[in-house]
DNA sequence: TCCTTGAGTTCCTTGAGGGAACCCTAGCAG
DNA sequence: CTGCTAGGGTTCCCTCAAGGAACTCAAGGA
C-alpha cells in the first residue's frame, strides 16, 4: 500500500488506485486472467517476493476482485477474477494498447488479441457509451458529478 | 519507481507500469489533463512531496508523457501533456469508469463527462478498432505476438 | 517414518515515500 | 542597491514497505 491514503479521496482515479495501484497487482491480474490461478505459480512466473504476493492476493481478495478458492482435499487454493475483477481487465487492455503503440518497439507487441466477434487480430478502442462513436480525451468535457468534494 | 524494474518485461502492462506505475503519477496526469500545470498547483492539490512530486514529473517527461514548458522570463515553468500523455489519459478514463461502477457508492461519481459527439454526458466504453463492437475481457482470445519472450 | 508439495509466515536489510526546512533566481517596492 | 516575495525546486532525516532467504505447516505418498 501507498504510504497516502488514496480510498477517501473523491476521485475514482484515486479510489481504483486504492485496490490496484500497488506495484505488482495489475500484472497478478494480467497472470489470472491468462489462466495462471496458483500462488506457486504466480511467483514463479512475476519472480516476486512471497511476502508481497501474499499481501497483494489478499487485498484483492478483501477487494472483491479476486475469489479465493479451494480445489483439492489438501489446503491448496487457487484464484480467479470476480466480475468486478474480470472488468478491471478491460484497464489491463487498454494498459496493453498503449504499451503496444508507444513501447513496444521493433520487436512489435508481446500479446495479439482476436475478437471473437470479427475473428481479426485487432485491439481496443474507446467508444461513447451512449452513441457509440469514438470518446477520447479531447472529445469531452468534465464537469463536477453528485460524488464531487464540498 | 518500483524497486523490481517492469521496464525489460516482454509485456505491455508491465512497460506501461514503468512509465506511470509509480504512486501518484496518474493522479498527476489528472490534474494537468484538468488544466493544473504548475508545481505548486499540483503541490497543493495534491498534497504531495514536493520530493516526490519533483521525481514524477521529471520521470514523466523523460518517458516523453509530459512536456515542461517555461511561461515567463522568470524560472517559471508548466507542465503540459504531449500526444503520447494525451493518450494515457484514455486509460485513465477506463479507470474513472470502473471507479465509478465499483467504487463510487451512494455518492454518486465525483465528475462527469460529456461527449462532444453526442452532447450527452456519457461513459466510455470498450469497443473493437478493427469492427467497432464491444470488446471485453471475455471477448478475445489472447495469442502470443511477434515480441513475446523467447 | 520420512519425503514432497503447495501455500504461506518470519526475519533482516535496503531504499523509497513523507515531511519540514532550506536554497536559488528574477522581479518589484522603497 | 537592499530587502521582500513567489515559483520551483533540493536537502535532510525518519519510517515503513519491497526484496530475499529461511522457516513453518498440513496433507498425501513411497
Amino acid at each position: 500500500m501507498q504510504r497516502t491514503d488514496f480510498s477517501k479521496m473523491a476521485c475514482s482515479i484515486a479510489r481504483t488506485l486504492d485496490v490496484i495501484g500497488e506495484p505488482w497487482s495489475p500484472l497478478i491480474l494480467r497472470d489470472v486472467w491468462v489462466g495462471m490461478s496458483r500462488f506457486e505459480q504466480l511467483q514463479a512466473d512475476l519472480g516476486i517476493s512471497r511476502k508481497v504476493l501474499t499481501e497483494r492476493l489478499n487485498h484483492l481478495v478483501d477487494h472483491g476482485v479476486l475469489e479465493r478458492r479451494p480445489y483439492d482435499n489438501r489446503p491448496r487454493y487457487e484464484y480467479v477474477l470476480t466480475p468486478k475483477g474480470t472488468e478491471l481487465v478491460d484497464l489491463l487492455m487498454v494498459m496493453v494498447g498503449w504499451g503496444d503503440k508507444w513501447l513496444a518497439g521493433e520487436a512489435g507487441p508481446p500479446v495479439l488479441y482476436r475478437h471473437h466477434a470479427c475473428g481479426e487480430i485487432s485491439n481496443v478502442d474507446l467508444c461513447c457509451a451512449n452513441c457509440g462513436k469514438p470518446m477520447h480525451a479531447n472529445d469531452v468535457d468534465v464537469l463536477a458529478g453528485p460524488g464531487a468534494a464540498q
